[in-house]
DNA sequence: TTCGATTTGTTCGTATGTATT
DNA sequence: TAATACATACGAACAAATCGA
């Protein structure tokens, strides 16, 4: 239960700081599920004895951070990955004549692995420990333009197994999410240029010596704890990355 | 002058956006230089007429858009790009041991020329009209990483010479924005990979066959006004392209 | 060094508007 | 229609940082 606020704050946090991290904390634990509302303005004032104003101060900073979501007249959400607005949060493929279209994902293989150097310093988890390793292809416009090694640790992900993969609806944040309660709120992604592998090359159907994007992503969800080590190839004959700094369109 | 505004608004916009954006329409006649201060949240409060927790409300939004900057006690500043702070929102090649360092840039020419095919369509400018157009060498510890072709339309910056450009003190954008008032504000990046022409491969220093990270950069001022298109082909063997989506630490 | 004026930062409270159910 | 929830706007009080007298 979450108690009081305005009274024994022993940090030396402003009191909306403390509030948004209280709510943080919800989130991680799942008080509230994806989707879900989380309590009202007024009843998260009532319940941290503070005023509505703090409140909203502490909620205007997740909603920025897209981790919440307002709807006048409806309540507050914990933002989920079936969202088209979110999807282009994590996608950043575009086609080269400027068309936006998400990716249709086709496993290639999914086995039990260890992680390995990049791997576990990335994940941040012990050498040699237990993971996932899983390979797609990512296809725009019916042809494959990406592919993907994802590397998870399996004790964040206990019983996923390639059937329960294949079979999701939705995307594979969206899989996190609703299985297992890991809600995926930023990635972090380095990107370089390289001559892809043989097999790589002719997953993507490119021609010989033709470069490709890497794209080495970590994904984290709540206190930024890592979630994902995924590393992409992508064909930019006709496609290219978008970093848009900064279209912030509402706000 | 700034009239008052709760009495007539004829828009349908709420009262703060309203003063968002005559505050920015002041920013882009440049009532206030970049670095200066503009004036109080009470005084603008008379001035508008409104009260003063909607100018903070307006102001927190171009805060958050990083185009003014405030300092408690001290006032509120249009953003400079001299602080460490905006540079890095502008610079995001980082050294694969995960260094940060800004680029020491070397000019290699300085001509004029028309806009050709894409320079005309990204800066948003008639086909044939005059550009200026300048190649530079972009150095970190020492060695060469970036090659950029900078592309700006001849009449926003009227007597940009060699002279001015090479003796700049700061940025590009610095100058830009200290010389001829224009203050670039946001970026759109579309990256992808290929093969460099020889001479940039010679130039950059990296081996024959190693293909680079192509970044295709239009920059934007006030009201979504091009300014700049630049081209950087990005020797990606001991560098990369940091794209952190989304590391918002205080806000 | 101290003090006071100025400016932003935080918190509270209230009233009213608008969207949803 | 009524109740609920978020959105906008106002105002007040005090805290904290800055700066110059």
């Amino acid at each position: 239960m979450i108690s009081s606020l305005a009274a024994g704050n022993l940090t030396f946090n402003p009191l909306y700081k403390e509030v948004k991290i209280r709510i943080t904390r919800g989130l991680a634990a799942g008080a509230w599920k994806p989707g879900a509302a989380i309590p009202s303005e007024s009843r998260l004032a009532q319940q941290f004895n503070v005023s509505i104003g703090t409140i909203r101060k502490a909620i205007d900073e997740l909603v920025g951070e897209k981790i919440l979501l307002r709807q006048q007249g409806r309540g507050t959400f914990v933002a989920t990955h079936t969202e088209d607005r979110t999807l282009f949060f994590f996608f950043h493929i575009v086609g080269k004549d400027g068309g936006k279209e998400l990716p249709v994902t086709e496993m290639l293989s999914f086995r039990r692995s260890k992680a390995e150097g990049e791997d576990a310093a990335r994940l941040k988890i012990p050498h040699g420990s237990r993971t996932l390793r899983i390979h797609n292809i990512l296809k725009l416009g019916g042809k494959p333009v990406i592919f993907d090694e994802i590397v998870v640790p399996t004790a964040l992900f206990p019983d996923l197994d390639e059937d329960t993969f294949v079979k999701r609806e939705g995307t594979i944040y969206g899989l996190y999410q609703a299985r297992y309660g890991i809600n995926v709120i930023r990635i972090s992604e380095r990107l370089s240029a390289a001559n892809p592998p043989q097999q790589i090359t002719a997953l993507l159907g490119s021609r010989q010596r033709t470069p490709a994007l890497v794209i080495k992503r970590v994904a984290y969800t709540y206190n930024d704890t890592p979630v994902e080590y995924r590393v992409s190839w992508v064909n930019t004959e006709a496609h290219e990355y978008l970093s848009d700094l900064w279209k912030n369109e509402a706000r």
